[in-house]
DNA sequence: AAATAACCGGGGGCTCTCTCCCCGTTTGGA
DNA sequence: TCCAAACGGGGAGAGAGCCCCCGGTTATTT
């Protein structure tokens, strides 16, 4: 039906449907939820569920499963990012601003993030590149000033920070305990603790950045 | 071998064949390998193809999933007691036996254990209970022992050890990072800075042992 | 407000994987 | 040497997750 006269290709989608919009969002906020909990192979159909809408909609948004993790990950590093910034201003403290973010991370369940990592999960996307480079510059701003300030030990480095937190932070499959939270703060704080400036011992192998995580941990056994 | 049969009327299996014993054995430790970079749920097949035994063995030896995931986990939790004996006994220091047995405890993989606890695995069957309490005993005591010579602080318990421990070693599931053990040794060494006394920060939350972990950490969602 | 086109929802077939049994062959023990 | 217990691999059966189809609904346009 002559879609496309020559001059203008009118505009496809000028503007998506304001309950397609809303859709995406609460698949992108269910997804994160059920792959905190269950994992990134939970199935389409058990996210769709929780997100209220018929599975159909939701490979219309995201047709590859890898589509939606990313999509995911991309979110969680946006709300993360913004907390490193948020703690960085509103904490003159420069120790007081790391404990701030760390425990704030904690709750955003960064953790998640771990087992979204395997298999074919393309790290140089462009949207991936971005908001990890926003991410590394807004925690990395934290930890030099920190460190600046001679309140953080000199040997560690970023990726320790993310690494451990996400580690500590990885919610038990198939149990929901309880007071596991109260636990994962407790373990935050001591790791806190020794990361405090002066060091209480001296660290094997070398501080990394998050760049260095990218690079060697695609290594397939 | 005299098969004492005055008592006991015709020995059904007086003596497994030899063959039978190493097969076992084999499996338990392809088990343990395979929980580890895989999880509990990885395919029985694929665990006897690595133990190199015919998939019919398997199930010969451990009918249902539980039996086996409950053998492997016995079988880490009697290694781990051991370290926690030999690092009493061997080092005169109380916060370096803490520190040897956390790291050794780590390159047992003992963050493997966490994946098992999901599901309906019996943590009351009496094999269980009977090998934790010597867990939690030769822990006890080396935790007991440094709280007492002052050098660990004394806001922490057994069970946050042992969760900080499983959690901070939990293997990256899908990718087989390089250096992820090198990584795992300097959070290690950083939260046991942390728990040198004297503390550096007040916790949140109370001490816990194994006994809580147990009752707490059943509560389904 | 009516027309229209995009969007939504859920039911069902299809495929793929894992489980578990069967039976001929091998191997340890007396 | 004899025998019985243990072994191994192939394959049928079952279950779960994936993805498509199509009638109904809703936001936008004139």
């Amino acid at each position: 039906m002559t879609s496309t006269p020559d001059t203008a290709p009118v505009r496809r989608v000028p503007r998506p449907r304001a309950d397609a919009l809303r859709n995406r969002e609460r698949i992108v906020t269910a997804a994160r939820e059920m792959f905190v909990e269950f994992g990134p192979q939970v199935p389409y159909d058990e996210v769709a569920r929780r997100a209220g809408v018929g599975n159909a909609t939701l490979y219309r948004n995201f047709p590859e499963r890898l589509d939606l993790v990313r999509e995911v990950v991309l979110s969680l590093m946006a709300r993360v990012t913004e907390l490193a910034e948020r703690a960085t201003e509103e904490e003159a403290d420069t120790f007081a601003a790391l404990r701030r973010f760390t425990h704030a991370a904690a709750d955003e369940r960064i953790g998640a993030l771990c087992p979204m990592l395997d298999g074919a999960f393309d790290k140089d996307h462009p949207d991936l590149t971005v908001e990890r480079e926003r991410l590394e510059e807004a925690v990395q701003g934290l930890v030099e000033r920190a460190q600046r300030a001679g309140r953080l030990r000199a040997d560690v480095g970023v990726g320790d920070l993310m690494v451990a937190v996400s580690q500590l932070t990885r919610p038990l499959p198939g149990t929901a305990c309880v007071n596991f939270d109260q636990f994962v703060h407790r373990h935050l704080q001591l790791f806190l603790d020794g990361l405090e400036a002066p060091a209480r011992s001296e660290l094997p192998g070398t501080a990394a950045t998050l760049e260095d995580l990218r690079r060697d941990s695609c290594r397939r056994s």
